[in-house]
DNA sequence: GCAACGCCTTGACCATAGTCAAGCAAGGCC
DNA sequence: GGCCTTGCTTGACTATGGTCAAGGCGTTGC
């Protein structure tokens, strides 16, 4: 319904994509590359629009050149997960593909994003023609699996204000900005329902969990901005979890 | 009943292996499985052995040539989890090995079980000489991945019942009779413990669970063998707490 | 034989998080 | 302006499953 999009495919060349260096196709030869170029078709997605939904057959794979997306899951009830986020760089439905499934997750554009979409056929070209370009895929695999076991481990055996200051730990690698005093402030990219969904529970719980940090001093949270009094509090608070 | 074990390397060669054809090595040449061959060594566990710890540094991979093992992760607080049984034809421990972590989960024998090590280093030499392995390596990762993931929103959307039900019904595959009538017969490899370990429960919220099953007639449970009254009865259970 | 151990079960109790319902604030739209 | 919608919060209530403690039962070992 929106069309802001469309910048074409021509625009932005895998050979000048700052994102590459980051992603499993760096190791590609140049004449890889001009196929890959050649195969891909970037795409513009706002807030919200769907990349591709759970279900839908899986044509080929996505790369993000810019943005964020988030990786969601919903059983037959509705209730949703969010997996994990994709960042630039990061691989999109490679793993259906990989395995011939359909999706079996959603990809959302939580902000602008800019995405490249790679169909199959060139995919399995690149993957017979560059066997490194498959154990590039496998360290991926590898190490989303390692993830998804963690969290499995996680939300079986710790209670929410464990995961949810596991959770702030985790984004303040990437969002927060920690002062001498071990104060943090984290500009974070989500609302609450989609933090969460990420450690698995309703948002009703999520505003209590908020709520009993705030009485508690651990944090204060303002919008999307939160202020940790000191990070060694969310670290404490896991490790009381874990009986340590 | 013990000390079968100690069956030299030399008895049981990868050409003669019963499992490879359900392995990743079915796509090696004769050349490929004669590497294979002189760089694993095969042994013997006894049920409740340990084949390797979480935390070890991961030296290899191991295959399962014969019985029954099972992956397990815990947390710092000794809780634990049963990720996933192993089978004859699986592979252990390929994770950490193709991402260089050490171990991240553990893995004990829970039937006797014959299982090869594969060093490092052949796998390595492998993986660059038949680019194909690294493929069937990435399927069986993708696979690994989206169960992981399907068991996150489980456990993180469906109440126990549900689970168990469910449990039972993805062990219905492997151990189940089903007659005619819908009724079935399991005989399962499991402790009450490890099945709820399996779902993420305590034992005693086993030891209920199960309890809650006969007291509503889906099922009655006797040491190991259990009898379903009607399998659809397990399939309305989990399809109620998903809302349908 | 008996003691010790592991596994399972049971009871009583409680905390955690889900559910349902209501209300508020902010933003978009006519 | 008024009217929706959407996201967030709060309250009251409930149920689910965890915890702690005790006891049964079968096996093993001395």
């Amino acid at each position: 319904m929106m069309m802001e999009g469309s910048r074409s495919s021509s625009s932005n060349s895998c050979f000048t994509c700052q994102t590459r260096g980051r992603t499993e196709w760096c190791v590609l030869t140049d004449e890889e590359l001009k196929l890959l170029d050649k195969g891909k078709v970037s795409r513009d997605y706002l807030p919200g629009e769907v990349i591709f939904h759970e279900a839908d057959a899986c044509q080929g794979i996505h790369c993000i050149e810019s943005g964020l997306v988030g990786v969601r899951k919903m059983n037959a009830n509705g209730q949703e997960i969010l997996l994990r986020l994709g960042y630039p760089g990061d691989t999109l439905g490679y793993r259906s593909m990989l395995s011939g499934d359909d999706h079996n997750n959603s990809a959302e554009a939580l902000e602008p994003s800019e995405i490249c979409f790679i169909d199959a056929a060139t995919v399995r070209t690149l993957l017979t023609r560059n066997p490194t370009l498959g154990l590039r895929f496998l360290n991926h695999a590898a190490t989303d699996l390692s993830a998804a076991e963690d969290k499995v481990l996680q939300s079986t055996t710790l209670p929410v204000r464990a995961r949810f200051a596991h959770l702030l730990l985790v984004l303040k690698d990437r969002y927060g900005v920690v002062g001498e005093d071990g104060a943090m402030v984290l500009e974070l990219p989500l609302s609450r329902q989609d933090m969460a969904a990420m450690i698995g529970i309703r948002p009703e719980s999520m505003s209590r969990t908020i709520r009993s940090f705030e009485d508690d001093e651990i944090a204060r949270f303002t919008g999307r901005r939160v202020h940790v009094r000191n990070i060694d509090d969310l670290i404490e608070e896991l490790e009381l979890a874990e009986g340590l």
